[in-house]
DNA sequence: CCGTTATGATACATGAGTGTCTCATTGCTT
DNA sequence: AAGCAATGAGACACTCATGTATCATAACGG
């Protein structure tokens, strides 16, 4: 988060720094607060300003990870739908984030904040898991915590042949459904 | 690898080297040189004489790997055998070893032996995927990266299944075969 | 058993990243 | 246009990991 006391942050400012800094941990989890500073066009004193150690700066952009896959999960979730369709439209919706907060995998974060996100995300999907289960979408003697997985997996999976530029969002997401549905065969 | 001039080194030494690196390099990727010498049991500068820099010792550890990976999957292969029972069998051989080289996965190694055994497997992996098309155990309209990409991935799954101590390898293996068969339905 | 030699401990030098501070300057707000 | 606040640039101190050198000690082989 940005520093409590003190200085307040232009908008622009912000906005930069974050940007910078998810662009350029996706190609190197090791960069330096230098190197984000350079890249977001912002002197090194100013991002120190705001973020008082490189933890705060990741935990301010795994906030809005969290806050953007929530937002795009719930903005397309039909609560009251068929299992299947909640699946397919959750990995039409983060499937296409990946390009941006894929790194965030390799993060061995301690934040607690970030980590309920997280938590808070794999609850959904064992919610999601069990509904799959009740409709008969998933076989009975599949352990709920292997389902929970195997999603986890597909999306990365996907998000990878993105990168690659292999398939484009849409693709990926049938392609990941009709996987975790009816494997490969 | 081991420095080419000068002192030998005690195998007893070099084992808890690598050992200590792998045992450490699974908990925190960013281990320091120093608590790898610790955990061995042996001087800082022991480590140093035998592994010049850190990248040294990922270049090490990475091809112990490869070396048990490959002999792993070449003891339990049937090569004229069908293709689901060679992947059966490497999936056997393979899960297993995840507790020892999990940590491979967050490693952006530039190190080009170990490029070159990662492309090796990925190789062996996408003949096998071209097998089990010819037999019809996969769709045909499946892409091939995709395939190779998913056996890739459901191995991870089984290796994080392993590390929370939910399956056995042995489970974990059948578990992922099926799942990339048939699916979770 | 004795000489060879790898090892352990210590001290030292270096480089990189972090975090702080100051001050001139630039950009907003009124 | 004027005043205020945020920014940029640079200097500085600090920490930590890396890598090297030395020497006494312990282990190994003949």
């Amino acid at each position: 988060m940005s520093r409590a006391s003190g200085h307040a942050i232009r908008p622009r400012t912000l906005t930069a720094i974050v940007e910078a800094a998810i662009r350029l941990l996706n190609v190197d989890p090791g960069v330096t607060m230098s190197e984000v500073a350079r890249a977001a066009g912002v002197g090194r004193a100013t991002l120190h300003r705001h973020f008082q150690s490189k933890a705060d700066l990741l935990k301010a952009v795994g906030a809005r990870c969290m806050e953007e896959t929530n937002a795009a999960v719930l903005a397309t979730d039909v609560p009251d739908g068929p299992a299947v369709d909640r699946l397919r439209a959750m990995l039409k919706s983060v499937i296409p984030l990946g390009d941006r907060y894929a790194f965030l995998r390799f993060e061995g974060s301690d934040d607690e904040t970030l980590q309920a996100g997280y938590e808070a995300q794999l609850e959904w999907t064992t919610a999601l898991a069990e509904q799959l289960r009740a409709e008969d979408a998933i076989a009975a003697d599949v352990p709920t915590s292997w389902v929970v997985a195997q999603v986890d997996q597909v999306i990365w999976t996907a998000w990878t042949a993105l990168s690659t530029g292999e398939l484009s969002s849409d693709d990926a997401a049938e392609l990941a459904l009709r996987t975790l549905l009816k494997g490969l065969g």
